[in-house]
DNA sequence: ATATTAAGGATAATTTATATCCGTATGAAT
DNA sequence: ATTCATACGGATATAAATTATCCTTAATAT
């Protein structure tokens, strides 16, 4: 099980289009050289940051992305669920109905004791995840990120906006 | 992102297994009928438990598996890991890498601060399986299964033994 | 001997992930 | 008005992972 590579294109996206300067878009191209990404598929983990309303675009030359709300209001959950998917990780085929035992009306009492103890795990994953937010991210990256490069990158992304 | 039905097919199993009496093995065709699973890839998940010393087997007519410890010895984790890898699910592929305004040796300070965040994630899934023995997992099952259907279904484990 | 089993290699089919291409509508600049 | 750059969405293609089957070999009980 791996998440898909979109997950990890969305995170770092979000990243750079919280130093965008006040009612600036970046386009997907802008976004895709950056990070030495293929501009068209990138495109699709756009729209789908774009559908979850994590994001507002414009079209035109000076068109792109930014996000829709403060950092402190996204959270890397909903991030990885715009891209990813809400659905839980592991999916119950309910095996146990084949049981040669098993009487009429076998397994109508709710998901079997595997299933909830693999969907606890699945909330704890998203709870993890709930519990940082954009705002956090950045800040984590700004620590990281020594300061002229920080600058320098902020720089860039004010350059390519339009 | 979803987990193989390989992992759903070996917990299962290890739960059914842990019924079995005591220096009896199943053979995958009883477990296979059991589920409803095909045998033959069905098989491929049981070798997995092998080689990670969950299970003993043995060859011949009365050969198949049995669990190599004790149930409380067993987490959840380990079976999963067993069948899944012990990879983590978000694989970090290095885009900042890529940041034009990057000097040389950018990045040599350990891994970004996204990879971070989602193996914190991975790290919290693990861990509440980690917390699961599979004599909870067992518990839980009796706790769910009538009395009656229990009982039948020890009974053709038991027949089915060898 | 014979039958039954696990192990593992080879192969195929199916599904998902990755990637590209193209047409349309929109908005900005000239 | 015209031109250009953009997001969007559909269609298609390619690569990889998952699911599944088949077959051979070695071991073991009867």
């Amino acid at each position: 099980m791996i998440l898909r590579s979109h997950v990890e294109w969305a995170l770092h996206c979000c990243a750079i289009l919280a130093g965008l300067p006040e009612g600036k878009y970046l386009s997907t191209k802008a976004l895709a050289e950056f990070h030495g990404l293929p501009k068209e598929y990138l495109s699709k983990a756009l729209q789908a940051l774009s559908q979850a309303d994590l994001v507002d675009t414009t079209l035109g030359p000076t068109g792109g992305y930014r996000l829709a709300k403060p950092t402190s209001d996204i959270t890397v959950l909903d991030i990885v669920e715009a891209v990813e998917g809400k659905a839980r990780t592991f999916e119950c085929t309910n095996i146990r109905a084949a049981n040669p035992c098993r009487p009429a009306g076998f397994c109508d009492a709710g998901p079997c004791a595997v299933a909830r103890v693999m969907w606890a795990a699945d909330e704890a994953w998203r709870s993890s995840l709930r519990n940082v937010r954009l705002s956090d991210l950045v800040a984590t990256v700004a620590d990281d990120v020594p300061q002229d490069v920080w600058k320098s990158t902020g720089a860039w992304i004010a350059r390519r906006a339009g």
